[in-house]
DNA sequence: CGAGTGACCGCAA
DNA sequence: ATTGCGGCCACTC
């Protein structure tokens, strides 16, 4: 989160700092970064962003796995697995307990 | 510099 | 209950 950072570096920052395990959404991330209503910005940039980066950790808001995520879905739904994050139809199990959030 | 786009979110019909 | 539309903001071309 460095003063110089922009809205993208900050999300790739707190991107960084999700655990295995764990999953947090667009709007959330938007919000940590200062912009509550750029949630999609997030998705857009993580699309352009790097795949070093657990974007497979990224979920919308009813904990469903991201649609054209790189490689596709089933590929995120597996890591999410290997974390020790369970899914069904492609959408993440006990959501609401995996959430990641940064100071809560 | 201007316009278009986007892996979203929320509400209305 | 489900489906459709608009809107906010930043990034890319």
């Amino acid at each position: 989160m460095q003063p110089d950072a922009s809205f993208r570096d900050q999300v790739e920052c707190f991107m960084s700092l999700v655990p295995a395990g764990r999953v947090t959404t667009y709007g959330d991330l938007a919000a940590l970064a200062g912009h509550p209503y750029a949630a999609r910005i997030v998705g857009g940039i993580a699309h352009h962003g790097d795949q070093k980066l657990p974007w497979h950790r990224l979920v919308n808001r009813f904990g469903g796995l991201a649609s054209g995520y790189y490689g596709g879905r089933e590929v995120q739904a597996t890591i999410l697995e290997t974390e020790g994050v369970t899914c069904t139809d492609f959408i993440v199990d006990n959501f609401a307990e995996r959430r990641w959030q940064p100071s809560l």
